[in-house]
DNA sequence: CGTTGTGAAATGATTCACAGCT
DNA sequence: AGCTGTGAATCATTTCACAACG
């Protein structure tokens, strides 16, 4: 069907929001949307909309709009969220605590399934229903379990030394929060947090007139 | 000197991590570097960083590359961090603990001054030296204390709320922890940190070639 | 020399505007 | 009548390529 879906970056960026907010129309019992209330809300265009949508499919109904429950299952799909990811999480710090424990993955197609640390203070103990591993038993755990994504919350120092186990052991996408810029190969996605970049950006917005 | 400083969004977002390899590279001793090499460890092309260093000035020598010492000056002054800004962190929940004990902020020029919370298990007890305080306190603390930016680590049910309290009390710029698009007036900055949208977006790249 | 700073060209993204569908 | 899907136009960003410079 598709030959070679090709989707522009700032499209991919949109796509959960969309995705949130129609799930928050279906929730509100929403049968139908058209491309401007939804822009609207999220602060788009309609046209823009309508674009991002068109560069995976057209499922649209002129005079009407689009099916909120039907959108909710295509961009599922193209995301991939449809099905559920295994996700471990290396690196038991504060960081790496909350992140554990945190609900909501669930809700969006993300579970938990094993945790990580090096420090045996924590070693053994249990966060939000795991025990928490030796870093050296990942590379054991994570391609029996089939484990695809991980979570890094390690120190800066370590950060790209367990990266790089993390691809020898088949992870194919790592969410870094390590204030470093990974380097992984082809095919491994990665995906940053970075509180101190984030205050920078705001405190540059406060600086500056317009960025 | 300058009569309207308009940096690109794309560029402002490049200026912390060229900030961070600049001060690896200060910190290497290194007295100069050229935008070829520069361009090369962030993963970008030298005429790329070129032209971002050159929408807010010329300080490079022809033949040589740029005074890393100074590039560190000009851009610290561009983004507001050659002086301290003071934060306030709302929510003291497993994220908000987390950041508030981050210690790297401090070195990137930011510096947590006060913790609020509702919780009055939480209200009283001590996080990374600070004792929360309720979150009533705080239209009169950021006021007193003259608090520009805010840390917003609370349930997404009440951020907006909030949100709304700390733009009447005068702050600026808000780091958003909760999953939602707050609705700020013009003149108030927001930076969001989503983790269930960076898991989509790792889950996005795996299943589609290239975004 | 080697490297900057920058117009000009190329690429990419957004908005416009409207024919065509329901 | 109302809204989609989409070419064409606009706007923004990146890359090219080279004259000017230390």
């Amino acid at each position: 069907m598709d030959e070679r879906l090709r989707i522009p970056k700032p499209t991919a960026r949109r796509l959960s929001l969309y995705l949130r907010e129609l799930e928050v129309l279906h929730e509100a019992k929403l049968k139908s949307i058209n491309s401007t209330q939804l822009g609207k809300t999220l602060g788009f265009t309609g046209a823009q909309v309508r674009k991002d949508f068109a560069t995976f499919g057209t499922f649209g109904r002129p005079g009407v709009g689009y099916s909120v429950s039907h959108l909710c299952e295509q961009i599922r799909q193209i995301m991939g969220t449809d099905q559920t990811w295994d996700v471990a999480v290396v690196g038991a710090g504060k960081i790496g605590q909350a992140i554990s424990a945190y609900p909501k993955f669930i809700d969006r197609g993300f579970k938990v399934v094993a945790v990580f640390d090096n420090n045996p203070e924590i070693i053994g103990t249990t966060i939000a229903n795991h025990k928490v591993r030796p870093v050296a038993d990942m590379t054991r755990i994570i391609p029996l379990r089939n484990i695809q994504l991980a979570i890094l919350s390690v120190p800066v120092t370590v950060a790209q030394d367990v990266a790089d186990r993390l691809v020898a052991s088949g992870i194919t996408g790592i969410l870094n929060f390590a204030p470093i810029r990974l380097r992984v190969p082809d095919g491994v996605g990665v995906s940053s947090v970075d509180f101190s970049r984030s205050l920078e950006q705001l405190a540059l917005e406060t600086s500056i007139d317009f960025c």
